[in-house]
RNA sequence: CGGGGCGUAGCGCAGCUUGGUAGCGCGCACGGUUCGGGACCGUGAGGUCGGAGGUUCAAAUCCUCUCGCCCCGACCA
């Protein structure tokens, strides 16, 4: 069962919107959890709460150039006097702006300002419950330092406190290198929670602490060319209709064509550029390195039109031999002998070419790493993992101080940039990350760092000893600081148990008269399938021993 | 933004093709029997069929528009 299923179902949240939620009281008492411990670190770290607005005006992200480059994803609003506003997505425009105010002085530096707040994203596509939402809670920090040195400790320090804020919430989890975005910065990580159900792709090796995101993970390495394989066959060209994709491709010529036989051939406007980028059929085009190695921020894939213009040719059928232009082309691809790729021609494909006898590129590592790849650190190998985007920490250098003129006197009297980074969790997503981890059939199976109640208590029958006595141990496991839930509900001992484990409370007591009259009630953990008989006098100790166990 | 699907009782759904008294399961209320891993019997409450317009003697059903939600994709040749 997804998570997301299991939160509706055991009555943690519901639906307001697509991709807008509200906390029931279990679901707040499981953010509250979560907070307390980012909260606990983060001051622990020499942070500082404040709490900055979701409404604000549009000036500061016009300031930035932000009003346009954020898109439709901002949510715009405006006021009655026709004044213009935005939920805010993130606050580093706001948070810059309170900085240059109030700093004016290195001795003030270095500083780190964090919050706990509401975010609103205009997502094209919200989706799983609070994986992705449009309103959403982020814990959102930013550093700031006199120099990049300085600015680089604060970020060595945050990623070691985001090591103790995923361990403590009892995720099992990967620090990846990632991309940061058009703000660039070299310094960028993400904590990626490993869960089916992510919508990211990382690669991690199984020998060294080497981990990517697929978007900036080194791929492959470099390989002889065709070109020095032994046995080159002649260029053939094929008629091959209604073969656009690489499956058909395959299918056509059949045989034991594989796609790793194949050459896939995109073509990409960068810039004021068109250039084609050549990968294996079986691998997957990487545009964030493309990008980086043409030099530009982004590449976008040509339209049909302009493939055609460009190539003469209909998309699917465009290939790298007889290319009038800039040619990118990985070093798995240039490796294929007597590959088959589009001929430049529709509706043909070309067999056996081969990269410095049909074609010449320049060959560059383009493409995504994948499974069984070598680790670019070590002898190890890549496995392919999917991840939650628990956390992103980067480095933002005076991207915003620059523009806003966010700057402080150094020990010479010289006006200096501050430079920045910033520290984000999405402290919601986190609620359905650490049920993406930790469920069963039975349903949701909190560590107890975060559960919403510790202990529930489970009267059994309807004869009265059993509901009194689970009524004091109630009270003696409150007079100790226990989170303790009780059952005073007169359903069946069937229901009791089945919602128990859907709420996946750590520890059970259940009282009934059969043990009561031996003196004992019972103890499980939710974790465990057996259950302990304990004396009715010792129920307190114990079952602070059990929480003590289970690491609360 | 493209494609597909769904909006009917609190929840999950059937009914729509072929127009004619709005149904089933769960839940809920009441009564009774039950009571250690989602009991059972009986009685009952509960619906502007997402919205607007149209066709028709008659619309949940046909047509048009619109709103909302879910899933897949967003150019991977």
């Amino acid at each position: 069962m997804p998570s997301h299923v299991l939160m509706l179902r055991a009555g943690y949240a519901r639906m307001v919107g697509a991709g807008i939620y509200e906390l029931l009281p279990l679901g707040t008492r499981v953010l509250h959890k979560i907070e307390r411990i980012i909260r606990e670190e983060m001051d622990g770290a020499g942070a500082h709460e404040l709490l900055m607005p979701t409404f604000v005006p549009s000036e500061y992200f016009k300031e930035t150039g932000r009003w346009e480059v954020y898109g439709p994803t901002l949510l715009r609003i405006k006021d009655r006097k026709g004044g213009e506003y935005h939920l805010a997505p993130t606050h580093e425009e706001i948070v810059t702006d309170l900085v240059r105010r109030e700093i004016k002085s290195y001795r003030q530096l270095p500083l780190n300002l964090y919050q706990i707040q509401l975010k609103y994203r205009d997502e094209p596509r919200p989706r799983a419950g609070l994986l992705r939402c449009r309103e959403f809670i982020m814990k959102d920090a930013y550093s700031f330092d006199v120099s990049e040195e300085a600015a680089l400790e604060s970020y060595a320090h945050m990623r070691e406190t985001y090591h103790r804020i995923f361990k403590r919430l009892g995720l099992e989890y990967r620090v990846v290198e990632a991309d940061s975005g058009a703000i660039g910065g070299k310094q960028s990580a993400e904590f990626q929670v490993l869960a089916q159900t992510g919508e990211d792709w990382i690669v991690a090796c199984g020998a060294c602490d080497y981990a990517a995101n697929v978007e900036v993970a080194q791929a492959g390495r470099a390989t002889p060319s065709a070109a020095q394989s032994a046995s080159l066959e002649a260029l053939v060209k094929v008629e091959t209709p209604d073969t656009r994709s690489i499956e058909q491709v395959v299918s056509f010529f059949g045989g034991d064509t594989k796609a790793s036989h194949t050459l896939k051939s995109l073509l990409y406007v960068a810039g004021e550029e068109v250039v084609l980028a050549v990968v294996r059929g079986d691998h997957e085009i990487n545009e964030i390195g493309l990008a980086r190695h043409l030099g530009v921020e982004e590449v976008v894939l040509a339209s049909d039109a302009a493939v055609k213009e460009a190539t003469r040719t209909e998309i699917g059928f465009v290939g790298p031999v007889g290319f009038e232009g800039r040619i990118i082309a990985d070093p798995d691809a240039v490796a294929v002998p007597n590959a088959i790729s589009g001929a430049g021609q529709t509706p043909y494909h070309y067999k056996n070419v081969n990269h410095g006898r049909d074609f010449e590129a320049e060959v560059v590592s383009v493409r995504q790493a994948t499974s069984g790849d070598p680790c670019p650190n070590c002898d190890g190998k890549l496995e392919l993992y999917r991840g939650i985007e628990g956390g992103h920490i980067f480095i933002l250098g005076t991207h915003y101080s620059d523009k806003m003129n966010a700057t402080f006197l150094d020990e010479e009297g010289k006006s200096r940039s501050i430079v920045m980074g910033c520290y984000g969790i999405g402290v919601t997503r986190l609620i359905a990350a650490i049920m993406e981890q930790h469920h069963d059939e039975q349903g949701i199976r909190w560590p107890v760092q975060v559960a919403p109640y510790e202990v529930i208590i489970t009267p059994i029958g309807k004869d009265e000893e059993p509901i009194a006595k689970a009524a004091e141990i109630y009270e003696a496991l409150r007079a100790q600081g226990v989170e303790v839930l009780l059952d005073d509900r007169s359903e069946r001992p069937g229901v009791k148990f089945k919602d128990a484990d859907l709420l996946g409370i750590p520890v059970r007591i259940t009282i009934g008269s059969r043990g009561l009259k031996q003196g004992t009630v019972e103890l499980k953990k939710r974790t465990e399938s057996e259950s302990l008989d304990v004396p009715l006098d010792g129920v307190v100790d114990a079952a602070r021993a059990a929480l003590a166990e289970l690491g609360g």
